[in-house]
DNA sequence: CGGAACTTTGACGACTCTCAAGCTTCGTGG
DNA sequence: CCACGAAGCTTGAGAGTCGTCAAAGTTCCG
């Protein structure tokens, strides 16, 4: 469920989409629901998308429901780029998420054809490379709680906590992401936590503190 | 060890590097013989490369020595750009390979900076980043049979044979492409030899002949 | 021609998955 | 605000896929 949260005419504030387009022609806003799907893998790629608040998880199916989770969007996170083609990929929102919405074609023709820099659109699919192939590096050679422990250390800097993660993702999309079963994550989480590496902050699991960082990192690998 | 075989000033006759940079400021020739580096993970990327003849291995490696194939790379494919940044990984000659190489920096400069097409900048990086998300879905929820399907239709595909698949990787390779161990691969090879998918032509075991498409693809998820 | 590299196959073991049960948390509606 | 049902999480026991170790045969290359 699609609800449209602001006027199309509103002006970003500041990130990638604004730094890329040029600030102009930019952007409408909108706000999925938990669990809703903001596109499906297949789909006429119309929009790119940038996250205001929340989180949104990108992934493939294999035709028995397997589910392999590309990556994790968080605020300040582009997703949706095709280069005029189909998403390769669906998108859901895990959260409660708004969004930045504006056309690929509006993207395409608001980007001067200039070189490298991380600001532009061959920046942004190499950054989208690059975390493709460390994550290839992970699903093809680390153990589980090497994985388990690579996946916090992520969160951890992507989150740029002082000091509680606060995970929005079930173990099952966590699974689905470093090519596990939910138990196993499960399970590898409560070493972390047995070994005080970790600790679970109030009731819910989801809110991680990381006790121990340098002993994290020996464990990725 | 590297060879040059050519000129500086041979034009080149067909291929991306060609059709990229607009057939200027194009190619040395070099030859790599069988295992040799042609760059390593973390050095400057100075040239782009495009393979004559031959086959190329692109690898991450953790600290114990556990590797982790990115892509093999065959006659007419290129590699090696990295957007003005050190390379990702490293890139062997996995048998006798001839490549042209020009500079990064060329590549740059003759590109000119429109939009879509497969023959640009951005869908080269594009072609490789959706060649590793199906590769993440086939290493985080691909069975061994499964990925050795893949694999055989990966090559079946890439190199157009008409009769029998030249594999110029070694069991091994194969298995750090597909997050495996040689000799899963070589029991998985049997298995589908077993079932009349595919035979070993000749005394080598790197000749093979697929005997049933259709079959292969169901195995293959 | 000889040795190194590669491949296959077997036996065994272990890491991770599957199946299951029970508990906790969350979200919705009364 | 509480209650209830659904969803999420943990933990255990057992199984299975794939990895490890080993040995022998084959191919390749100098």
């Amino acid at each position: 469920m699609l609800v449209r949260i602001n006027s199309a005419h509103r002006r970003p504030v500041d990130g990638h989409l604004a730094a890329v387009a040029g600030d102009r022609a930019c952007c409408s806003e909108f706000r999925y629901r938990r669990g809703s799907e903001i596109f499906g893998e297949g789909e006429d790629a119309e929009f790119v998308y940038q996250i205001t608040s929340g989180a949104v998880r990108t992934y493939k199916l294999l035709p028995d429901g397997r589910r392999q989770i590309n990556s994790f969007h968080l605020p300040g996170d582009m997703f949706g780029f095709e280069n005029n083609e189909a998403h390769r990929f669906t998108a859901e929102a895990i959260t409660e998420t708004d969004v930045r919405i504006m056309t690929q074609s509006n993207l395409l023709g608001a980007m001067p054809g200039q070189a490298a820099g991380p600001k532009n659109l061959i920046g942004f699919v190499t950054q989208n490379l690059q975390h493709a192939e460390n994550h290839m590096l992970l699903l093809g050679r680390k153990t589980s709680l090497e994985k388990v422990a690579a996946f916090l250390r992520e969160m951890d800097e992507r989150l740029a906590q002082p000091d509680v993660l606060n995970l929005p993702m079930t173990r099952r999309d966590i699974a689905d992401y470093l090519g596990l079963t939910l138990e196993t994550v499960s399970r590898s989480l409560s070493t972390l936590r047995d070994e005080h590496i970790l600790r679970f902050d109030g009731p819910t699991q989801r809110r991680v503190e990381i006790l121990d960082r340098d002993r994290l990192s020996q464990l990725d690998a």
